[in-house]
RNA sequence: CGCGGAGUGGAGCAGUCCGGUAGCUCGUCGGGCUCAUAACCCGAAGGUCGUUGGUUCAAAUCCAGCCUCCGCAA
């Protein structure tokens, strides 16, 4: 089949592998444009660029979907199926309906749970034990087409956002595979999701970034891992920002929400009489470290507040 | 040329404004105390202060350039 792939971040890289590696054929990828970005507004590429290019596959950028060049491109590319893979662009319908074999979405979770931008981070962030990957046909909503196949795994207590992302975009990328097999086989099923099962995970904002210490530890210590490597959970120590990378529930205490109750260990009081032990740690230009390291060079007086 | 911070023994930091003996908390090694210890006491090793050049009798410290790392913002 000749296939379009689009996708934008590293999520989507292992899909675009196994697509690069299966019989079909990858005759274009979009992916979005080039950004600045960092520190002297570098332009960077999206990862799925780089992998596109290195293989020589056409790539295009385009800004809007909507356009009628790119309607007209993506006619004469004359797709049999449309892959999309965290793009990061609404495909309108005149798009949608293109492809004889319709488009395919890659989601990470398992749908009609966690529609939207940031499925893998709000599972954690909301304690879930369990999450996945689905593949579906997309429609004009968000993350609402109909469900091919469903693959599901178990959140590790310790893991992070990070580490099941890696996870579940190889699981990912493996389930695209089969579901491309399905589809060529003819017996494809097709299964509605259930609107009132379904929750959405909005795109990630600094404002949840920021610890709420009366919050519990266990809600916190979720937060942390969900927000682990990025954007990261922050908190505000004597007027500077506190990355917290690493936490972990400690044994119940009173103290004031933000407290630090304890420097060896670093121990900070939360809500409800809980309390949380920071492991790993970043000041404001700083690197990383272990909380051991930081105390040892920052004078931390127990009865700080952080926040 | 988006804004800002940082580079000092193995780790984390102070010292830099006001140039003049390399400091703190740990770690490491040796010794002591102890039934014992990650605890305590004594001692030791270990640094061309990121790099290049300049100013000076004298530079970690002042000036200029370069390299590397980091926070913000997008």
């Amino acid at each position: 089949m000749r296939v379009i792939f689009m996708g934008t971040p590293d999520f989507a890289v292992p899909c675009l592998e196994s697509l690069i590696r299966s019989d079909d054929e990858v005759v274009a990828v979009f992916t979005q444009p080039d950004k600045k970005k960092g520190r002297n507004y570098m332009l960077a590429p999206p990862p799925i660029k780089e992998l596109a290019l290195k293989y020589g596959i056409k790539v295009f950028q385009p800004e809007s979907l909507e356009d009628i060049d790119t309607i007209k491109l993506i006619l004469e590319l004359n797709p049999d199926l449309i892959v999309v893979v965290a793009y990061g662009k609404i495909l309108p319908k005149e798009i949608l309906n293109i492809p004889p074999f319709g488009c395919v979405n890659v989601h990470a979770s398992l749908l009609p749970k966690y529609r939207g931008a940031a499925p893998i981070q709000w599972a954690i962030i909301n304690g879930e034990n369990i999450t996945g990957v689905t593949t579906m046909y997309m429609d004009a909503g968000l993350d609402t087409g109909d469900i091919i196949l469903k693959s599901e795994t178990k959140i590790g207590v310790d893991e992070t956002s990070g580490e099941l992302f890696d996870r579940l975009s190889t699981m990912g990328s493996k389930l695209l595979i089969k579901t491309l097999n399905v589809i060529k086989s003819g017996e494809v099923k097709r299964e509605r999701q259930i609107d009132k099962y379904a929750s959405y995970a909005p795109m990630l904002d600094k404002s949840v970034a920021k610890i709420n210490w009366k919050d519990s530890a266990d809600k916190i210590n979720n937060l942390v891992r969900g927000l682990n490597p990025c954007p990261v959970a922050r908190t505000d120590i004597n007027g500077k920002l506190l990355k917290i990378y690493k936490t972990k529930v400690y044994e119940p205490m009173c103290g004031r929400p933000g407290e630090v109750k304890s420097v060896k260990p670093l121990v900070v009081a939360c809500g409800n009489n809980s309390a949380i032990e920071i492991l790993n740690l970043q000041l404001e230009s700083k690197k990383r470290m272990s909380s051991e390291d930081f105390s040892r060079g920052n004078k931390i007086n127990m009865g700080l507040i952080l926040g």
